[in-house]
DNA sequence: CAATGGCCGGGAAAATTGCCCGATCCTCCA
DNA sequence: TGGAGGATCGGGCAATTTTCCCGGCCATTG
């Protein structure tokens, strides 16, 4: 039996270099192809069909969840395996939902990678211990999930709040009024939850909205991200 | 002449793999420990005392910066290269201001790194240019760093609005009337030259305030982190 | 067709903010 | 030793925002 073939997505160097180190000791998985963006991984899958795509979800350009889902619609068969930092629940919700067959954390050790790469191989999902976990608590959280319980209209508020415009911006760049706005707002952190626009916030960053607490190309002297 | 021995701190396997695999190309650097966290990295130092320290900023337990500043105090001769995923200038300053001689980020090609490696052995700074780019940025930047602008007790107070606290809950946890928080509260963001609580949180965020967009280990049921 | 639910906004009381002020209590310095 | 400067504490008060209630419009759906 041949080995099965994979492509790696991640734009960092050494990422991918600590990956061939440790897949050329599996003689059952080859690297065929690497991709360091989104857009790559794209392009590549389709040049290639790799047998299993191991993907990071933060990158430069459109990230990992847009990737799988255009994979995904490429070729509906497509087996995505997400390797990332973040040991978020919210984030793996995300993952899986696009069409992600597993979600392993960077912490983990090399074995519980190598299994869950065979695992999604095998056509079987595969969640590391930790996100495991975090599942499990979020199923209790007492915060709702925002992508859940928001309108479309409240979540687009929502991210433009996030995106440091005022009601009144808003409510101009909507063609509403700014009462509108404003009664939205309190409807938002109401739905969530929140008492106040700090913890509004916080709790959109923990699920994975606002990008990914990095840059939004738009500020032009914020000293630094 | 010997090769220099490095230390190597990153609490992913796959980095530290990465990590090997890149430098046994390099014969005049020789790994000779690796931690997986802050304190682990302290004691290893001081058994060891390695030429170079080659670290990671952001790991469970005490993070990179404080081991930087506790190796630094103990021998203030330690050499030590960040090597991280944070491209924010304030994450630099704050690792430079530690102590750290060097800021690399994880997307920088390995020539880079390997650079900056023997830069730092030679005794120089080495900031990547992705950081360079940054903190020329940020040197025209119109938000100030809050850890210069801000009293101690301001930044207290800051402190704890990140931590979810209302202002009446802050009184009673300063000994101090709500009023007084309330003023101080608006003092902060006017310092930092922010309109709402909401910008407030996310310069606090690119700052590097706040942790590291992580848990705080106090979240009984928020959804992730 | 009636019910449900999203979206839009008015209204009014309550709370908070924005900015002023003066009062301590420091430290630093001439 | 006298005094300037600044950090901390808080009162006051107008202006704004938040909070919650309301009703109306419109689309979908049983």
């Amino acid at each position: 039996m041949d080995a099965a073939t994979v492509m790696l997505v991640d734009d960092h160097v050494i990422v991918r270099e600590g990956f061939r180190s440790l897949l050329q000791k599996q003689p059952r998985l080859k690297i065929v192809a690497e991709a360091t963006d989104g857009a790559q991984a794209y392009r590549l899958y389709k040049e290639t069909r790799p047998d299993l795509v191991i993907m990071d979800l933060t990158m430069p350009g459109f990230g990992g969840i847009e990737a799988i889902k255009r994979i995904r619609q490429w070729d509906s068969a497509a087996r995505i395996l997400v390797f990332t930092m973040h040991q978020n629940a919210a984030y793996a919700v995300q993952a899986i939902r696009a069409g992600a067959k597993g979600y392993v954390t960077k912490s983990s050790p090399p074995e519980a990678l190598v299994r869950a790469a065979f695992d999604v191989l095998q056509g079987r999902i595969a969640l590391s211990a930790d996100i495991d976990h975090e599942l499990a608590l979020s199923r209790v959280a007492d915060t709702p999930a925002a992508t859940d319980v928001l309108t479309p209209r409240e979540f687009e508020i929502l991210r433009l709040l996030l995106a440091e415009r005022s009601t009144d911006e808003i409510a101009e760049i909507l063609h509403v009024s700014p009462k509108t706005v404003a009664n939205t707002r309190y409807l938002i952190k109401a739905k969530l939850g929140v008492a106040s626009d700090i913890e509004l916030v916080l709790v959109a960053l923990r699920q994975g909205i606002l990008g990914d607490c990095r840059e939004d190309e738009s500020h032009a002297g914020g000293s630094g991200v």
